[in-house]
Formats: structure tokens, C-alpha cells, sequence
DNA sequence: TGAATAGTGTCTTTAAGACAGTATATC
DNA sequence: GATATACTGTCTTAAAGACACTATTCA
């Protein structure tokens, strides 16, 4: 694993969490990944290297852990505290075996670690999720049924939504997350989803319609044995100065 | 200065930058230092002890430069890229002096510094600026008026403000900037100044009022020939609520 | 009585929120 | 025609925003 063998490449002291949210059909789901061995699981994360930024690190993981690139991601939070130290059952279970002599018991690794946490969005129905060397597995997970997770990482997932929640309430959303070609009831769902609470169809449609970002076509979206709705795409411009100047979508 | 003669009790590559604002009599202010020798200013930081918090830290911070403890603070962003490394003018100014012997090239503290952004509120004129051995100034500065800045340093105080401005659209504010008792046209005041813009009084007023978080006063505040303001406090239990689970207050 | 600031009420406009019936596609 | 989902409009209520006159204090 390249971060022991190369440590000079990597600012020490401070690494980066990402929190890779998945949507597709109804579901909210989040990329976790299972240490070897172990049955408690983490989020994306990764070490900082000298020659990048924070933001770049954070891409860089979210590229290992999808082979996506160009996501749409946000800083959430930096969480540090000395119980954030590293555990100990992953201390045993690792690194006195990776690094294969005993490790001093002062050596810097057992400092406390600075955890940038971002959060980073997806379609999980386009991903192929990719597990390094040292994980058993790497699996969406469902956000309303996680496993037993390590360290503080189920609370910086419940902050990440949190912080998700409280940004599509002032940009819009859903690029990243549903096809080009979209119906109002995929969105509709999207927002429900995301936020967690049923919204109402007409005031939602009403609402989303006046901000202007969406296009009509003239095209139904063929589904089964009833009304076909019709598609809309995201008017790029609109999307994108309303991504910058923000918009209010308070559901 | 500890920092160079202690540098085991720090976490490295990694520090945090606290914005302290202070307001008072329709004025913000930033508190600002400038090391000695240098004609370019700081805001208010320092390195994370390995047995602190980032909030630990951020805090200390707060009472090195003011003497005040308990203030009101938030985080707001975290800055790291490669750019951020360390300033060639302050290195030659001060730490080849500072330590004695020529520094290598490759010591890690010539990596780059990934900096938690705090900010911290409170009234100017209760404080009495402290500045460190290292600097030849600490000042209060207004806010509309900065000098010139090292490394990123305005662009960190131009986010915290704008990041201000944003907490206060969603949860009290004033209780560590107004002194116990104040008039409205104070308070008044305060959310003018610190969201640089004007607010119709009488619907500033009727808006805060409707909250329930100021109680009225059977007192007045004298201030000379014209009428007498009525003085007002918080209600205590009612903004610490409200500072938890948030108010709308957009103006 | 003049100067300076405090204090307050109404109207208009806009947006939020609640709510239910019709339309369409397929079998 | 049965079933499943799409689609849409109106009414009520609440909040935002614009706006101007009277009250008080003191010199």
C-alpha cells in the first residue's frame, strides 16, 4: 500500500473522508468500504499529497473508489480531536503486519489524524465500485441501513446528509445524479429521497418549474401499462448560474 | 516561540486560522497582526497541540490575542493547496534567524499547510489586543479598510464574513457583541453593519420581536438631547434554543 | 421651538401550503 | 373497463416588503 511505503509523498497529520453519495431509483445508498478481516466498515478516504490540493485529493479518491471523474462534490466539515487517534483494533490487525518490524509507540502515524470531510455525489447504477488492497469488499450501502462502522464515520455521514440536505435547499440538484433525459416523477423522487419527507407533486413541479432551470420536451418516457410522462432536461446555462448565485428550493 | 523549540507537542502540515470580528458603535472590525520586520498583516493563528481539539486550539487562540474565554465561534471552511506553503519573504525574515542553523530544504515544514478556518465574534471594545513576541502589532482593523494581507489571508476573511452572514439568516446573534442591556436601534445597528446593507426599521423590529427571544425592558437608555430608546435583553432560555435549532431571520 | 432620534401600523404583493379530480397508457 | 400513474388549478393563509407620520428629549 503505497501511503507506508511512500510517506514522504503525503502531508502528515491530516487526511481526507469522502462520502460518496449514490441515487438511482428511490435510493439513497453510500459507498463504504470493509477492511480485510474486519467486520466494521469506513467511508472513502485517503491521505493528502504534498504536490495536491485538498480538493484534488478528494477527486483522486473519489476516481480509485468509482473511476468516475467530475463529480459534483463540497467540503462539509474538518473534524479533529485526539479521540480520533487511531484504533487500536486497526492498529493490530494492520500495521504491525504491513510494515513488518514493531512500530514505535511514539511513531507519528499514532498522532491524531485532521479528517477533511467532503461529501460527492453519483448515479451508484453507473459504478462499478473498485476495493484497494487492504479491503475485503467495497459495496453501496443502503443510508437507512448502514453496518457497524469505524472510527466516527457514522457521524460524519449523518453530517454529510445534513450538509446535502441543507444545499438543496439554496442550488439545485440532480445533474450528477439522473439521466440527461429525465420525467418529472424521477426528480420528484430524487428530492423526496433526499430530504427524506414526501413533498407534494403540484407544489413541487410548481416550484421547480418557476425557477426555469428545467426544459420540457416533447418526448414521453415509455413506462408500462399507463400515462407516459413527459421528459425534461436541465437547461445547462440556467443550472449553472443558479449553482453559482444560488436559488431558494426550501421544500 | 514554542512552536520551533516544542515542535513534538504539534500536529504538523496542518493549523488553524481563526477571523476574530469584533463589532461595536456600528463598526466590524478583524483583529490583525503584523509580525515584526514585515509590512503585511495575519489574521490570528496557530498550530494544533497533539492532546487538543481543532476547537481546543481555535479557542486558545482566542484567549492568546484577547484574554477572553467562552466567546461564540464557528468553523466555517478548511484551505489547503500546494500554493499555501509557506511565504519564501516570511521564511527568510524569520525562521533561518529564528532557529540558528541553515534550515534543509526538504524539513517538513516547508511542505504546505492545510488551515481550519474559524471565526470567532465578539465586542472590540471589551478587548485588549495581545500580540506574541514575533509581532510587531496586534490591531483591530476595520473591516472595510484591511491592510495589506499575507498568504491567503483576505480571501479566508472574506469567506468567514460572507459565512457570518449566512448564520445569522438562520440563528441569533448579538448576545456576545451587544452588552446585557441594549436599544433596538442597536441591534439594529449590529445586523446592518455586519450584512453591510440597510434594514427598514420598522420591519426589522416587527420581525425580531416576533421571534420571542428580546424582552422588553421597563428601562430606558439615556443618549442626550432627543428621545430615550427603551433597553431590551434576551431572553436567555429562548435564544440558546433557537442558536440550537435555528431561526429564520432573513433580511 | 428646533434638532435629533425613537417608535409604531397599514396596505399590497408574493409565496407557501393544502387540497382532488381528470387524463392517458396498457392489459 | 380496470389499473396504475401523470398531470394540473384554485383557494386560503402567512409572510415579506414598501411606506410616513407621531413621540420624546433636551438645548
Amino acid at each position: 500500500m503505497d501511503f507506508f511505503m511512500d510517506s514522504d509523498m503525503y502531508l502528515r497529520n491530516v487526511s481526507v473522508d469522502n462520502i460518496i453519495f449514490g441515487y438511482h431509483d428511490k435510493e439513497l445508498k453510500v459507498l463504504l468500504l470493509r477492511p480485510a478481516g474486519l467486520d466494521k466498515w469506513t467511508v472513502t478516504g485517503g491521505y493528502i499529497k504534498k504536490t495536491e490540493s485538498i480538493e484534488q485529493a478528494a477527486c483522486r479518491i473519489t476516481l480509485l473508489r468509482t473511476g468516475l471523474n467530475g463529480l459534483f462534490f463540497n467540503q462539509f466539515q474538518t473534524f479533529g480531536n485526539p479521540k480520533r487517534a487511531i484504533d487500536p483494533e486497526f492498529t493490530s490487525a494492520y500495521l504491525s503486519k504491513i510494515m513488518g518490524s514493531p512500530i514505535p509507540k511514539d511513531y507519528w502515524i499514532f498522532d491524531y489524524f485532521v479528517s477533511i470531510g467532503f461529501y460527492t455525489l453519483t448515479d451508484f447504477s453507473q459504478v462499478e465500485p473498485k476495493k484497494g488492497e487492504l479491503e475485503a469488499e467495497c459495496v453501496w450501502w443502503p443510508i437507512k441501513e448502514l453496518p457497524k462502522m469505524m472510527f466516527d464515520h457514522e457521524m460524519q455521514i449523518r453530517e454529510a446528509l445534513n450538509a446535502l440536505r441543507i444545499h438543496i435547499a439554496h442550488y439545485p440538484i440532480g445533474y450528477e445524479l439522473l439521466p440527461k433525459k429525465f420525467t418529472m416523477p424521477e426528480i420528484h423522487n430524487l428530492y423526496e429521497t433526499i430530504l427524506g419527507k414526501s413533498l407534494d407533486d403540484r407544489n413541487f413541479s410548481k416550484r421547480l418549474l418557476a425557477t426555469g432551470i428545467l426544459v420540457k420536451l416533447d418526448e414521453r418516457k415509455k413506462i408500462g401499462p399507463h400515462r407516459s410522462p413527459f421528459l425534461y432536461e436541465f437547461d445547462q446555462n440556467l443550472y449553472d448560474e443558479k449553482l453559482k448565485n444560488g436559488v431558494d428550493l426550501v421544500f
